[in-house]
DNA sequence: GCCATCTCAGAGAGCGCTCTCACAGAAGGC
DNA sequence: GCCTTCTGTGAGAGCGCTCTCTGAGATGGC
């Protein structure tokens, strides 16, 4: 009851196994009446080629890895959305993705082996933490590796990201031109270059602008943005604005301002950042800065495939949606 | 450079290759010594085994594929719990996670074809249309298939699910417990049996209690519980509490009762399904039915890797949170 | 002291495939 | 008509590993 072979496909037809092989393949270097017979054996035999076997000669395993560092929010949004664009493109190109969750130092050194085992032929690697060594660890094996967001500064790595920046700067700036005099921001944990970038975009604009900046710490999640905001009213009582590092952290804030009575946006205005579908939802809905992560991920794979190894980076822009939050 | 092999370990160590191996796969039946000497060649060759030769012979392949039918929301709140869970799971059993998205007819032909060419050990599946091909063609291969949540009728897997029926039986109890007169619902699409039995479970109570159902059609998606709000309070006028299948639905239609100016609680209780962490962040809050996702997750590894292929389905109690939306 | 039993290492087959090389036969140039 | 070139096929090596089988040497029973 065992899978039939190439071997086996080869008998049927009556060729030999190098020429069933190369009809599997899709050599065209093949008579087509003998090619026609090779498929009706592998119809017949419902024959599919046995990968470990393929893999072990071509020293391709046609699998890309999808490394995620294990994020603070158990329900990330955005998760979702990556995965599956991921998922789209390679499946695309015809590579499997392989998940591998690093949530403990144990799965690093899991991975890491599995990785340099030739498990794959290529990483995608979703890090988010500063001090994770996936990074490091996977630039030292031969394999191609891109990130998915500018790595931390200590390991250079080919990487795709939205213009974090940018899309700070565009935030905070519509919320000077709104008329707000008092502009906070509760920022992500700074050992993340996605939250430095957005703190640093929102700094830009208000000393450009000679205004005072008004930070809390938040860990992306809408728990701490609830706690950040708590913190910022007690801080500077009179802010009349907030710009979050993520849409989370700004539903937390939004929440946190409902119980204190404090009216949206009569009261504060509250932008976000990567424009979540539940920022559509929220009362007021949200304006927010748009994370064009599906993009991201397409450019990130073009990238790995390209096998383009020390090409410039991607950036993509993040536009901002308003609503009626600010 | 290529990478070390076992007979290079073995060469080094100066022993075969067999001992090696043995060593390598921790077989006791090895001196100390000669296995201290093949572990120092290992560590000093950097050897990884190859993994594509190890399974040609072993016809394992040490990974599970999750294959995910395309819901309808590309932001899944419990997507990415399921996923996270799922890989805790099987990375404690030393699998890999090979996630397959069946997002097209032709996914569905890849996918069948991957998994029938031994790429996996096992599969779980989570598919959510009725008229998805996949269980049947999965069920067709001789591996273990485990689903996450009860397969449409027409094929037999084994599957762990949560108490849909259950779920909702105490949700729309607990509406006409609150005194709640006209208590409608937002189910989700026939085909899926999630939607299915939480409906049933709705209806079970209503008919118990002598009342009138009312029903919407939604698909899960926050925009089709928005739209079925506003079919219910026109079908319904007098309505004074809703019951949607997800909480997503259950968000939506909270913004439609939110722009029609009906007050929640006080002119219409709202529960939802499924007990996301958004439902802590609405307003108001969301009381909710608890979907434990990562306790079903568990069971599905458990009784994957368990081999039980016939056993009965596990079926896991889904709590009412209540919150103040109720 | 001899044979049976046990422990542990090595030899070697073989998993299913790809790919190089050899070679048969057809086609073309002089 | 012979040699060269080209096309299409087969033979066979070998990818790196596991695992069975063999056998050497130690141990024990009588």
């Amino acid at each position: 009851m065992r899978r039939p072979t190439l071997e086996a496909v080869a008998a049927r037809a009556g060729v030999s196994r190098a020429t069933a092989s190369r009809v599997v393949n899709g050599s065209e270097a093949v008579h087509a009446q003998i090619r026609d017979a090779v498929l009706r054996a592998v119809d017949e035999l419902g024959y599919v080629p046995n990968s470990a076997a393929r893999s072990l000669v071509t020293r391709r395993t046609d699998s890309i890895g999808l490394v995620v560092s294990e994020p603070p929010a158990a329900e990330d949004p955005l998760f979702s959305v990556l995965v599956r664009a991921v998922s789209r493109e390679l499946e695309h190109a015809g590579k499997q993705v392989v998940l591998m969750l690093a949530s403990s130092p144990a799965a690093y050194a899991r991975i890491e082996r599995y990785v340099a085992g030739g498990h794959v032929d290529g990483v995608i690697l979703v890090s988010t933490h500063g001090a994770d060594p996936l990074p490091a660890a996977l630039a030292r094996t031969q394999l191609p590796v891109v990130s998915y967001g500018r790595p931390v500064a200590t390991v250079s790595l080919p990487y795709c990201d939205s213009d974090n920046v940018g899309g700070a700067r565009a935030a905070a700036r519509h919320l000077l031109d709104r008329g707000r005099r008092r502009v906070a921001a509760i920022a992500g944990p700074p050992d993340m270059p996605a939250g430095r970038d957005r703190l640093a975009g929102y700094r830009d604009v208000l000393s450009a602008a000679d205004r005072r900046s008004l930070v809390a710490m938040g860990d992306f999640t809408r728990e701490s943005g609830a706690a950040a905001m708590r913190q910022l009213l007690l801080d500077g009582p009179d802010l009349d604005a907030v710009f979050a590092a993520t849409d989370l952290m700004a539903i937390g804030a939004l929440h946190t301002l409902r119980r204190m009575g404090r009216r949206v946006p009569g009261d504060v205005a509250v932008v976000g950042f990567d424009d979540i579908e539940e920022a559509r939802y929220t009362d007021p809905p949200l304006t927010s800065v748009r994370t064009p992560v599906a993009a991201v991920a397409k450019a990130i794979v073009e990238r790995l495939l390209g096998q383009a190894r020390f090409a410039e980076p991607t950036v993509l822009p993040a536009d901002l949606i308003v609503r009626e939050s600010s």
